[in-house]
DNA sequence: TCTTAACACGAAAACGTTTTCGCAACTCTA
DNA sequence: TAGAGTTGCGAAAACGTTTTCGTGTTAAGA
C-alpha cells in the first residue's frame, strides 16, 4: 500500500526543489523542457494528483457545496440534488449533504459543521420546525460571513439571498382550474396545515382559481391535515380524514391534493365508497413523482420539474461564488435575485 | 461582512502569541486562569471556530465520507443515504455525494475528484456499465492507495473491501414460496437480463424455490427484461413485453416481480386482460418503496431494509478508518467482512 | 574582458491549525 | 542565596500546495 505521492517526494527523488516540480508540471516556461520532461514522467508513473485539501487551504476556497435539506427520501428533492449534481459537477464542484429530518437543531448543527471552511456556499430548503420557530438566525450569520445561501422551495422573503421557487399558487390555480374546465361541480380541496408554506400557497392557488370563475367556495370542502400524517403509521388516520371528507360532502366532482400522497389516498377511499376515476370523480395533485406515474390510474399532476430547479439554484450560487472573486469593490449593494420555475399541468388518467 | 476570524487574528489583538491562543481554547494547562478565560471570552465574542480544512490539512483525514451512487432518485438509494448520513453525523462525519449515472466515466471521474485528499473513504454501489465492462480498475486503486471502500447492493467479489448485501436470493425465495404456499401453480418472473446482478440473483432465488418444491420451471415463464425499459418513455414497450407474456401463458397465477416498477405494471396490464387482484392472480415484488405502499392495490414485497443497510455501510467503513489510526503494524493482513442484511416479507393486499 | 540579458532553478512565504520543545521568570527548599 | 523545580508562554515545524522573488550560471554584445 503506497499512500498518495506528493510534490515533496518527488522533489527528493527527482533531486530539484519543490517549487521546481510544482512549475513543471504545471508547464511553467521558467523550467527547462528537460527537467519538464522528466518530472512530468515520474509525477504521471506514480499518479501524482494534488491534494485537494491544500488546494483548498491554501485558494481559501474550496469548490465544495453544502446542500441541507429536510430530507432525502422524497421524489422532489433527490430530483433537486439530480440537479444540483449535474451542474456542480459540470463546474468542477462537488456536493456536500446535510439532513435536517425537518429539526430545527439538526438544520443548525449541520449548518455549523460545514460553514467553518469546507464549503463555499449553500444550497438549502427550510426545515418545517424552524419555519415554525420562524427562528433564521443561522442563515443570516452564515451571509453575514460572507457564505453565500441559495434557497429553494422553502424559502422565507426576510432572508436577504437567491431563491428559486416554484409558483405554488398559479401552479395550483392551473391545477383546479383544469378541474373546472373540466366540468367539476365541488371542488374540494386536501391540503396540510397552513403553517407549511406550500400548503398556505396551494391553498390560495385553489381559492384565486374560484375566485376568477366566480364559484363560492366553500370550508366544508377545504381539508387541511396536520403534517405529521404523512408519517406511514398515520396513514390510518389519513384515510379516515379524507373518508369523512366525502362522506359529509357527498357532490365532490373533484379533488385537488396538494401532493401525490393526499392524491392516491382520495382516490383509494373513493373507490372504496364506490366513486368511479375519472368518471365521477377527477383527481389532480400537486409534485409529479412515481406515484403519479405508475399508480393506477396515474395522476394527472402539477409537475415541479425538481431536476430544474436544482440545476438553476446551482447555477445562481456558483456565479455568485465566482463573481465574488472578481469584486474588488466589497461595498457594491449585493442585489438577489428570485427564480420562479414554471409548473406545467401533466394530463394523465384520473381526470377525463 | 466580517470574514471568519482566526487564530493569528485572536493573537494579534490580544497580544499573545498563537500557539497561547490554541492551547487556550483547548483549555490546555500550561497556560494560566487569566489568559485562558480571557481568550476564551474574546473567541466566543467572535464566534471562533477552528477552519475545518486547516485541520484536514494537519491531520491528514477529512472526517468525510464519499458515497458514489447510479443515482438518487430511486427510493432504495435515497434510504440508504438517510441512513449513511444518520450514523455519519453521529460519529462526526459529513457526507459527499457522486452520482455515476450507471456510467463508467462519470463513476471513474467522481472518484478521482473525491480521492485526491478530500475524503477518507468510500461508500459505493457499483455502475451498471462498469458491471458491464467488467473494469474494477479504479477501485483496486484506490485501494491500494489506502483509502478505504465499502461496497453495498451491487457489489463484486474480487474487489478486496467490506461490503454489505441484500440476500438477494433468499428474498426472492421466500418471495416465491409465499406465492407457492397461496396455491399459485404457474408462477412467472418477470427480471432484469443477467448481467444486472441483482436481476439475475433474484432469478436464481426463483428457481431454487421451484427446486425445493419439485416443480419445473418453464422458460417460458421468465421473463428478462432489457433494463433500458425502466426509462420511462419505454414504458409502453415494457407494458407490451408484459402484455405477451400474460397472452401466451393464459394460465398465469403469481408474479414475482424483481422490482416495483415491474409490479405494479404486470398488474396494471393484468387487469386490462381482465384479471383480478389477487383473486386470480397474486403479485409479489422485490424493492419495497412508495408505490408498493401506496399504490392499489398495495404490494407484497420483499423489504430490503436500506436504511439500515446505510447505517451498516457507515458504521464499517468508519470502524476501519478508526481502526487505523491505531494500527502501528501495517503489514497485518486486512480481513474484510460481508455482511448481509436480512430482507423480509411484507404482505399487503396483492396477495390472499 | 566586462556588462547585460536570458535562462533555470531554489528559498521562502502563505493558507490555519496543533504540538513539541525551549526558555525565561518565578517560587521553593536547604 | 544558590540550586532545583515549577509556571506560563513563544518559536518553529508540519500538513501540501502555489507563487513571488532572488540568484547563480551561461550566452551574447560591446
Amino acid at each position: 500500500m503506497k499512500r498518495k505521492i506528493t510534490l515533496k517526494q518527488i522533489a527528493k527523488e527527482l533531486d530539484v526543489s519543490i517549487s521546481t516540480v510544482s512549475k513543471a508540471l504545471r508547464n511553467s516556461i521558467e523550467i527547462s523542457e528537460d527537467t519538464r520532461q522528466k518530472v512530468q514522467a515520474f509525477a504521471k508513473l506514480y499518479n501524482y494528483r494534488p491534494n485537494n485539501i491544500a488546494l483548498s487551504l491554501k485558494n481559501r476556497k474550496t469548490k465544495t457545496i453544502g446542500i441541507i435539506i429536510p430530507e432525502i427520501v422524497h421524489h422532489f428533492f433527490s430530483e433537486v440534488i439530480t440537479g444540483i449534481e449535474l451542474v456542480a459537477n459540470n463546474r468542477g464542484y462537488n456536493v456536500i449533504v446535510g439532513l435536517s429530518n425537518e429539526s430545527f437543531d439538526k438544520e443548525v448543527i449541520n449548518m455549523q459543521m460545514l460553514a467553518n471552511g469546507s464549503i463555499d456556499g449553500f444550497i438549502l430548503s427550510i426545515a418545517k420546525e424552524t419555519l415554525q420557530q420562524q427562528d433564521y438566525h443561522h442563515f443570516t450569520e452564515t451571509i453575514n460571513q460572507g457564505m453565500p445561501i441559495v434557497m429553494f422551495d422553502r424559502v422565507v422573503n426576510e432572508i436577504p439571498c437567491d431563491k428559486v421557487i416554484v409558483d405554488d399558487v398559479e401552479g395550483s390555480k392551473q391545477a383546479v382550474e383544469k378541474l373546472i374546465a373540466n366540468g367539476c361541480k365541488n371542488i374540494a380541496i386536501i391540503s396540510t396545515k397552513d403553517y407549511v408554506s406550500v400548503g398556505k400557497l396551494r391553498t390560495q392557488g385553489y381559492l384565486e382559481a374560484f375566485e376568477d370563475h366566480k364559484i363560492n367556495a366553500k370550508s366544508s370542502l377545504i381539508l387541511k391535515i396536520e403534517d405529521k400524517l404523512m408519517f406511514d403509521d398515520h396513514l390510518d388516520k389519513l384515510e379516515h380524514e379524507v373518508e369523512q371528507l366525502f362522506k359529509s360532502n357527498k357532490s365532490i366532482d373533484g379533488i385537488f391534493a396538494v401532493n401525490e400522497l393526499y392524491a392516491v389516498t382520495a382516490i383509494k377511499v373513493a373507490r372504496k365508497l364506490g366513486l368511479k376515476i375519472p368518471e365521477n370523480l377527477q383527481v389532480v395533485s400537486f409534485s409529479d413523482g412515481v406515484l403519479s406515474k405508475h399508480s393506477t390510474p396515474s395522476l394527472t399532476t402539477v409537475s415541479q420539474h425538481g431536476q430544474k430547479i436544482g440545476e438553476k439554484a446551482a447555477n445562481l450560487l456558483i456565479n455568485r461564488l465566482e463573481a465574488e472573486e472578481v469584486a474588488y469593490d466589497d461595498e457594491t449593494e449585493e442585489v438577489y435575485e428570485t427564480v420562479v420555475i414554471e409548473t406545467n399541468l401533466i394530463e394523465r388518467e384520473s381526470t377525463k
